[in-house]
DNA sequence: TGCCACACGTTATAGCATAACGCAATTGAT
DNA sequence: ATCAATTGCGTTATGCTATAACGTGTGGCA
């Protein structure tokens, strides 16, 4: 089996976006990363670009493509999926509460599987595949 | 049964974004939207974002998230669904072609179901649901 | 030592989307 | 018929998201 990557060492710049994602317990556009981290001598946005371009490589960080912002990964070490931040062949997916803007990040196994059998009866292959639900977590709803 | 929102009388602008994107046979963004309309009096992006809007909403032009771009739904009318241009309760979904942009859309009733299982066992309810595939088409891949 | 790969910093620019204003046409109730 | 509400339209200006292109510095290694 190949190995994936896992724990990385993460450079200054990466080190600092990770932990901003992780404090915010939600997702943030880089731009709003970018104002946070000015203190600490971030001044443009390319920098933050390319941490988060790492990040969401070594699969730390998730890109929210309905959003346009990034959210680190609700994995912690060794949780599922056969070790720290890998996501194995699993698709991760993500629901949105558009009221309260907390992600809840899942895998669906299932679904994995059909959209899997889909791509395979069309010889489409897939590289990367989104599911975002956006709507009203439960309290919200409520 | 209730009447989904069937053929609605569309207005000249919305008339004329719709063409050009069935006419495109692909993803577009509104910018370049814009650009193939100017010669029909097109001047400003809203111009073309209010009809998006709208079209959007009449369920005849999809929104790829992965690629800020739009396309005319692949439903012809009463192809399937129950009628023109009403997906029902079922999720669009979209392989999107990274080498030739083509775009494939459809509908997986399973993936569907798991997803509504799962919103259904967190009390969450859903609004709007993004699924898009990217990567190789047959033809690419070949 | 010279080369390479990589992270970094900076400036500038490209690409995507909406706010806020006012006007015109349509509808529909009184 | 007329007034009010709604909707579409056009324009200007602005804001948000993302990358191009340049150069610098550093660490590994043949």
């Amino acid at each position: 089996m190949n190995a994936p990557i896992v724990n990385p060492a993460l450079t200054k710049n990466q080190t600092l976006v990770f932990d901003a994602l992780n404090r915010a317990e939600g997702p943030m556009s880089a731009y709003t990363i970018l104002d946070k981290l000015r203190d600490h001598g971030f001044r443009a946005p390319l920098q933050v670009y390319r941490a988060l371009d790492k990040l969401t490589e070594f699969g730390m960080v998730h890109r929210l493509e309905s959003l346009n912002a990034f959210v680190a990964c609700a994995h912690r070490e060794s949780e599922c999926c056969g070790g720290s931040h890998n996501h194995g062949q699993g698709t991760v997916a993500f629901a949105i509460c558009e009221s309260c803007n907390q992600v809840i990040e899942f895998h669906d196994h299932e679904v994995d599987h059909h959209l899997g059998d889909w791509a395979k009866s069309k010889g489409f292959k897939p590289s990367k595949t989104t599911i975002e639900i956006r709507g009203l977590c439960e309290k919200c709803a409520a």
